[in-house]
This record gives structure tokens, C-alpha cells and sequence, in this order.
DNA sequence: CTAAACTGTTACTTTATAAACAACAGGTTC
DNA sequence: GAACCTGTTGTTTATAAAGTAACAGTTTAG
């Protein structure tokens, strides 16, 4: 498959408006930043804004966090864009006439489901905070 | 993409040899348990036998866990199977002009390892033992 | 000893998901 | 009202995975 970016294109939006906000913050623009189309840019603000973290005015280019970068987490991000919410996927088509075929998907759910638990609690754990607070370390460091 | 069925279809294999040893255990036998296509199975047997947690014998269909089943982890199979190791993605392509876009690669670098081992310690912690064990409870209460 | 079955391998096709691209109705700003 | 913007729809392209086919060489059974 194709890798998903959504992630990762989802928090270089809200990055993008933490850091310069000054600039032009237009899908154009912020899809400059990213090197993808604008209008992925606006499909992904829109999922942003239905989850609650991102606001935007029609017609206009002044979308803003719609609260503190304190208080957006990359699980926030994560659950917002990403189509799947699973990082492990049971096969869904085995035999149910196999006793192993039959009983592997539930247990697999179930193993499954820990694995991503983990996943999704060191996700809450990091905030859009430390990424910014991180991108521009980096910045300062690179002058 | 296509979601991916490696490491669930991985697992199936090592279970259905461990549960079934005295069934047929060609990759025929074992592709009607998953139903999927036998050249994909002896496609994943060669990666299992690679990651030494499976031996078989050319020509005849023998094969065996090279390893007890409470030495193979989830992990293990993840690490045998999956062809891109990672659970979550960074974009390769930003713009390096833009102070967000040539930071936020290794940022994102740095958080997404994170993620990464926290879904990789509760892998590890996921016997096969554990998942046979699974199967076999569920089969016993549907009987 | 040979026929049947199997593995290991290669090559090609199909399918599924995501991104790129294009276009436009309607809102906003100056 | 001209320029720019968002929100939305639809189409195309790229890519990874699975399906399919084929076969050389190995093993086993009779």
C-alpha cells in the first residue's frame, strides 16, 4: 500500500499555525510547507476542525488552533485524520470451518487491542507543544 | 493502501502448525485454514524460516517451529514478516525552505520511535503460547 | 524407479488505500 | 466587483499487498 502521511500532514498543519502565524496561513500556503496539494490541506483541516482542535472561517484564511497547544495531544491528531484507528489489522476472511480459523480473529482482536493501548497512551502523552517546542530547538539550532 | 494481513496471517501459520501437527501441513493445507493463496503462505514461511522461528524441509511438507512457543513473541513475527516495521509514518517530503517543513521530519523522527516502542515492549510481551492458548479456549467454549 | 506431492522461486495481475490534481459554488476582503 | 479563499466533488495516479500462474528441483510412496 500507499503509506498514510495523514499524521504526520495533520501536525505540520497545526505546527505550521503555531509557529507563523504572522505569515499567509491559506491552504496554498500552508500546502507549500508540506510539499502536498492544497486541497489535501483543506480536506485535512476540515477533519481537524470536526474534531474539535482547529477552527477556520469560510472565505477566509485564519484558521486557528481552538485551544492550546498544551491541550492537543498527537492521539488527538491521530484519531482526527487517520481513516483506519488501528495500527494492527486482523485478517478478516479465515476459515470458520478450521478450528484455527474459526477462533484466531477474536483472539487476535484481543492482543491486538493491548498492542494498540500502548501505542495510544504514549500518543496522549505527547503534545503538540513538544512537537513545536521541538521543531524550533532544532530551528535555533540550525542557525 | 491495502491494509496488511502479514502479521496476522504470520501468526496463523505458526498456530496452525502448533495446534494441528497431525493435519496435512502443506502451505495448501494451511492457505485453506487462512484462506488466502498457498504461494503466499510458502511466501511467509520463507520470512518465518529467515527470522529462525520456523524450520521445513524442502519437497515435503514438514514444517516445525524452530523455537518452544512461549519463546516466540508478536514481536518476533512483526519483525520476521512485516515488510515496513513501522506503525506510524513520516512524510519524506517537505519543504526544506520553510522552517516547519526542515524541522518537523526529525521532530516527528523522535516522537514516532517513542510510539513505536511502547507498541513494541507490549509485542514483545504477547507469547504464541499465549495466542494458541486463546484459540484453544475459544474452541473449547463453542463446542 | 517413477509418479505424485511438495517447496522455493519468479513473474505478472488485481485490488485497495491514499495522495495528486482539477474544477467550481459560494463566502470574505478590500 | 475583483481577487482570494474555503468547502466540496469527482477523477486520476502511485504504491503496497494479495492473488494467480508457472515451473525447476526435492522428497515420498508405491
Amino acid at each position: 500500500m500507499k503509506y498514510s502521511y495523514r499524521l504526520s500532514d495533520g501536525v505540520h498543519i497545526l505546527a505550521y499555525i503555531s509557529i507563523a502565524p504572522t505569515a499567509s496561513l491559506s491552504s496554498t500556503s500552508i500546502a507549500a510547507s508540506i510539499e502536498a496539494n492544497p486541497s489535501v490541506v483543506r480536506k485535512l483541516m476540515v477533519e481537524l476542525k470536526k474534531a474539535g482542535l482547529l477552527t477556520t472561517k469560510n472565505g477566509s484564511a485564519e484558521p486557528r488552533l481552538a485551544r492550546s497547544a498544551d491541550d492537543i495531544t498527537l492521539l488527538d491528531v491521530y484519531r482526527a485524520v487517520e481513516a483506519s484507528q488501528s495500527i494492527l489489522h486482523v485478517d478478516p476472511r479465515t476459515n470458520m470451518q478450521c478450528p484455527v480459523g474459526a477462533n484466531i480473529q477474536e483472539t487476535l482482536n484481543g492482543v491486538y487491542d493491548r498492542v494498540q493501548q500502548a501505542a495510544e497512551q504514549e500518543m496522549q502523552a505527547i503534545t503538540l507543544t513538544e512537537i513545536i517546542d521541538g521543531i524550533q530547538e532544532r530551528r535555533r539550532q540550525s542557525l
